[in-house]
DNA sequence: GTGATGTTCAACCGTTCGGTTGAACATGCC
DNA sequence: GGCATGTTCAACCGAACGGTTGAACATCAC
């Protein structure tokens, strides 16, 4: 697996899960992170773009992109000058689902849910 | 609604919901702390009994009980000497779903998961 | 080459974090 | 009362965090 993959999996070499799982919940644990993960769903964007609506330096969400990335929740990749971001969002499928251990409805209507996504889902899953 | 429950929501008064996903993300970033949720989802636990497996001091552990707490995902009540700390699961609720915003296959069907949940939730929500 | 643009680096600053220690506070037992 | 037990408080420590600034580095346009 090329190593690209395996960060934008959480897989970083030398990571055990539960540090992935460290660096992916402190990541989420900052409003301005968790916007750009918002921004970021919507389309990839420049790291310039990125940093437009937040009233804040532009080596301070530099550096949010930096702990993003290495959490592997968004890939970063350089085409020319700019530097164009995009969301991970496999990163977080296992703090989610460490999540869902602990959730009652979770935990309760996990048959139906998991029913739930096989009706739904393309098959290409 | 009564305090406690409201803590137990993670509706502490005066926290948005943003400053909410906050306190928990950051709870859940550390391993102590994920660990001894994982231990409460066994049982309710006083708090010398759930500083026993760990290497550190009594008064780290309460630390770490006393972030929970505020993160509203565990409450502690005081029974004679012994303070007796109970896992609130439904803190993790808010933060689960805006989690599931992200995930490919749930952002696909966001539309149709948000139907799921309806159908297959109690009404108490 | 020159200059503008996009991004990161390096050093710094104040605050928070995760841990320690020792003392304090409550409560139960005799 | 006197003492052991359960828990927290207060002060401290080093490291990490979130931000700033100014300089550096690449790349594109002319």
């Amino acid at each position: 697996m090329p190593v690209d993959a395996c960060r934008a999996l959480g897989l970083n070499s030398g990571m055990d899960k539960a540090h992935a799982l460290d660096t992916v919940f402190a990541a989420l644990a900052d409003p301005t992170r968790r916007a750009i993960l918002g921004m970021l769903l919507e389309d990839d964007m420049a790291v310039t773009d990125v940093a437009e609506p937040f009233e804040m330096s532009l080596a301070a969400i530099s550096k949010h992109l930096g702990i993003l990335s290495r959490a592997g929740l968004i890939t970063q990749e350089r085409r020319g000058r700019v530097v164009w971001c995009k969301l991970e969002p496999d990163a977080l499928r296992d703090a989610s689902i460490w999540m869902q251990g602990f959730g009652q409805f979770e935990a309760v209507h996990l048959d139906a849910f998991e029913r739930f996504l096989q009706s739904e889902l393309p098959d290409d899953t």
